[in-house]
DNA sequence: TTTTGTGTTGGAATCGGATTCCAACATTAG
DNA sequence: CTAATGTTGGAATCCGATTCCAACACAAAA
């Protein structure tokens, strides 16, 4: 797939928007020519199809996604600051682009069907989750793990349905907001903070 | 929708497994007609569509949920023991139809445009969590949550992301390891437990 | 500036699959 | 034994995705 000409690129989002609406099944490749205002023909020069579309959109949010969380991750301070950084720098792709999320999430399976979206959505969650885990164990700033990528997978799945949650329902929570409820969940717990209450 | 035929209600289940692995769309009638064993213009006779086909598998799965998360909220003990019952009630349905939850989350955009279904999604997952969140903070055993909604819709998350990866890569990973990791997680929270650590 | 390659675009032609229709037959409640 | 309801095969339709094609715009190259 050539890189798509920026003029085009500029005007493909305004798709998202519709598929989040209506899921890709119910969205015409006309409605998709309407809305962003490239002709039929033209989309289908430059795309396999409806599903490649979906795939383009997909992969640029991912994208983004990865790109912020990879500086978060790369940022100085302990690795639950940084892990901090990573859930703020999560949420805040996701509240920019809510259209995008709704479309990624209502066609989940598709996207992770495609391989090259497989691995953009692991590249870009759990993977940086999983490291932090690991230095947060060395450098001491969070419990060691028993299973990191057991532990990354459930942080994703906790970060991400917030995320979503405000995404659907449109929400002007701030993400600092929103950033906080799951730092607090994931950091402290449930659980009040008396002695023993540990398994036994 | 009058209720499946017994008979046929046994068979339609056999989709769902090529639901989850192909998705809704790319699975034909014909091809759920050959794996239920149901011809085509039987299919037509109880369902208006492939959509309405994947719906009653999923309102399904909802309800089975719902039921025994029913139980786990009703159960004796403290908000605390019960949540991590709940927690045990959901992923022991989920490992137990793992072909249903793949779908589920595969095609989930459908699932929650579809007002019935959102409605069993919710009764499923969020408001039991959601009361138990406040039963806790009433007899002590749960930190107060300052927003049980949010915080049952991220619990939500940590848990169901965590029964999907398994049903995914179809792990034998038995269900009390998973719950002891989720419930580990949720309720004792990612940080040491050092005095001040606290949000300052 | 003529040539050539690439991107644009409208509209016709195809194709595949969903859904609808219909008629014959089976089963079951009354 | 009927009537109502469930089953089923196969034809007929419909719709929308995708493919094809030809005309045209534009820009770089000769």
């Amino acid at each position: 797939m050539k890189p798509l000409p920026v003029q085009l690129a500029s005007k493909i989002y305004a798709a998202s928007e519709l598929i989040a609406e209506r899921g890709l099944d119910d969205t015409k490749i006309e409605d998709i020519a309407e809305v962003t205002g490239i002709p039929v023909s033209t989309l289908y020069y430059h795309f396999r199809g409806k599903a490649e579309i979906l795939a383009f959109l997909l992969n640029d949010l991912l994208t983004a996604i990865a790109a912020e969380v990879g500086v978060a991750v790369e940022s100085q301070g302990t690795a639950r600051e940084r892990l901090t950084r990573v859930i703020r720098a999560q949420l805040s792709v996701m509240l920019q682009n809510p259209a995008s999320c709704r479309a990624l999430v209502g066609d989940l399976g598709r996207a992770t069907r495609l391989p090259q979206l497989a691995g953009a959505l692991s590249a870009a969650f759990y993977q940086p989750v999983e490291q932090l885990l690991r230095d947060g164990a060395d450098d001491g700033s969070l419990l060691p793990s028993e299973d990191t990528m057991s532990d990354a997978v459930m942080i994703f799945g906790a970060v991400t349905v917030a995320g979503l949650m405000e995404a659907v329902v449109g929400s002007q929570r701030p993400m600092e907001s929103i950033a906080d409820a799951v730092a607090r969940l994931l950091f402290d717990g449930l659980a009040p903070r008396t002695f023993d209450e540990t398994h036994a």
